[in-house]
DNA sequence: AACAAAACATGACACAGCTCAATTACTTGT
DNA sequence: ACAAGTAATTGAGCTGTGTCATGTTTTGTT
C-alpha cells in the first residue's frame, strides 16, 4: 500500500489498530458501516505516535491533507486572532472527529493541539474521499459529522450571546458530563482535560470569573472541585442553571448522528 | 415526474426556473458543475411561490425533508433559548444554501423566516442524495457548503467571545458588504433587510447598543445610515475597526468554495 | 528535595454595555 | 390622509464581568 505521505511515524499495533476492535467504534466513523466496509476504512486509517502535551496536530495554515479522529487524550482547536489571541472553538474527546472544517480548503482554518497525551486516528482524506464515492453509508456518516458540528456550534452562538457567567459554565460542565457518558465514563466525576484559562478561552470569560463560578458552585454544593478533578454533586440544579432540559442534556456528544 | 410531497405551490416560469440561466448559479450549488449535471439538478428543483415578509420557510421541529437556496430577498435562521427568547444564527442571501444543519436529523434544528419578500428553490433532501450518489462535484459542493459554515460559525464566536460593541458592528456590515459584492451589488451602498434589534439579537448586543455604534460611527464619517440604507464611506477604517485584513474582507461570502 | 514557573483563587475597583424611560421617526392599514 | 402600532434614537443610571494586584497552590525540572 503505496502512502502519499509519510507524515510522521505509524505504529504497527495488532490489536489495537483495527476499528474492529476499537471500543470507539459506535461511536466514531464506523458507526453505521457493515464489516466490510469497516474493513476498507481501516487500511486506510494510520497511527501515529502520541502527541505529547502542548504538541501541535496540525497548524492554522497548515496544508490540508487528512482528518483525525481522537483514540485517547483531548485535543483544543483555535483560531487566532489579527492581534495574536487564541480563541478556542472546541475541545475533543475520544471518538470525535478533528480537521473536518479544512475539507474544501487547502489548509487547515484552525489549529489543533494536544491538551495531554494524546493518540489520533490519521485519515488522508484523499482516500477518504475516494473511499466515501464507493461506500453511501461512510459518505452519509460524514455528512452527519458536518452538520452535527454545526447544530453545536449554533448552541454555542447562543450561549455566547444570551447566557451569564454561570449558565456558560454550568452548560460547559454539563456538556462535557454528557460526552463522558457517552464513552461509558462516569457522567459524575471525571477529570478536566483543560486549565481554567483554556475554559475561559472557550466561553468568552475571564479566568478570573471561571474561577469565582467554580466556588459559588462549590459552596452551593452543585459541585465539589478539586483542582481539575470535578465531581457533580447536584446535577439537576446544574441542568437548571444550564438552561438545559434533561433531553438536551443527553445531546452533548459530538459526532453523533440523531 | 412524480412529486414525493406537494409543500407549497409550484410555479412554472420558464427562464427564471432554470439553474442554467440564473445569475445565481456561479455563486450557487451548481458552482462547479458541467451543463449536464446542472440539468440533472434543475430537474428536482421546485421553485416556490414567494414567502412574504414574516412567513416560515420551516420552523425548528418540522420534519425535514427539503434543503433551500435563496432566489432573493433574505431570511433569519435562529433557534429558541428554553425560555422562549429568539437567537438569530444566521442571516441568508441570494444564492446561500440553508437548512443543510438538518442533513442528519428528522427535523429541522432551527427556524427560517423570511425578512422580506423572498423566492427559494426547494431541493427534496432525498433526491439531492440520490443525485449526489451519482454526480461527485456535486456532493463536494456539498461538502464545500457544510465546511465554510462551520468556518463562518468559528469566527462568530471569536466575534461574540472577544469583540467590543463597535468591532462586532463594524464586522457585520464588512462582511454584509462583502457578500453584497460578491452577487454583483455595490458593496458600498446597500438596504439592511434586518431591524436593528435583528442585528442586536445576533451580534449579542441591546438594540441600543447597536443604534449608538451607528450613530457613533456617522459621526466619525465611516458610515452614512439613514433608516436602514447604509453608504459606507470610510471602508479602510471599518475594516480596521472590525480587526479584519483585507484578504479576510473579501470571504465574506457564505457557500463559496475556495 | 528544592526551586522556578505556571496555574489557580480572591479581593478591590472600573467601565462597557444593559436596562429602563421618554421622544421621535417610520410603517401599515383603513 | 390619518391613526395606531412598531422601530429607532437618545439619555441616565446600574451592574456583571473584566482588569489589576496579591497571595497560594500545583506542576515540572534539576
Amino acid at each position: 500500500m503505496p502512502s502519499r505521505q509519510q507524515k510522521g511515524n505509524c505504529l504497527n499495533l495488532t490489536k489495537e489498530t483495527r476499528c474492529m476492535t476499537c471500543s470507539l467504534s459506535s461511536l466514531c466513523l464506523p458507526l453505521s458501516l457493515n464489516l466490510e466496509d469497516i474493513d476498507q476504512l481501516d487500511r486506510i486509517i494510520k497511527r501515529r505516535q502520541p502527541l505529547k502535551k502542548g504538541e501541535h496536530l496540525f497548524r492554522q495554515g497548515d496544508s490540508f491533507d487528512c482528518v483525525y479522529a481522537v483514540r485517547s487524550g483531548s485535543l483544543k482547536n483555535y483560531i487566532m486572532t489579527n492581534d495574536g489571541e487564541e480563541q478556542i472553538t472546541n475541545f475533543h474527546l475520544p471518538s470525535e472527529m478533528v480537521g473536518l472544517d479544512g475539507i474544501d480548503c487547502s489548509s487547515y482554518p484552525v489549529s489543533s493541539r494536544a491538551l495531554e497525551t494524546t493518540t489520533v486516528c490519521e485519515i488522508p482524506y484523499s482516500r477518504l474521499q475516494e473511499l466515501s464515492n464507493e461506500l453511501p453509508d461512510l459518505r452519509k456518516q460524514m455528512f452527519s459529522s458536518l452538520s452535527k458540528e454545526i447544530r453545536d456550534d449554533k448552541q454555542m452562538m447562543l450561549l455566547l450571546s444570551k447566557k451569564n457567567a454561570e449558565e456558560r459554565v454550568a452548560t460547559f460542565l454539563a456538556n462535557l458530563s454528557a460526552r463522558f457518558k457517552r464513552r461509558g465514563y462516569s457522567p459524575y466525576t471525571f477529570r478536566l482535560p483543560m486549565s481554567r484559562n483554556e475554559i475561559g478561552n472557550y466561553l468568552g470569560l475571564a479566568v478570573e470569573t471561571v474561577s469565582r463560578v467554580f466556588t459559588r458552585f462549590q459552596t452551593s454544593q452543585i459541585i465539589a472541585v478539586n483542582g481539575k478533578e470535578v465531581h457533580i454533586t447536584d446535577r439537576q440544579q446544574l441542568l437548571e442553571i444550564a438552561g438545559l432540559s434533561e433531553c438536551e442534556a443527553e445531546t452533548g456528544a459530538k459526532l453523533v448522528a440523531s
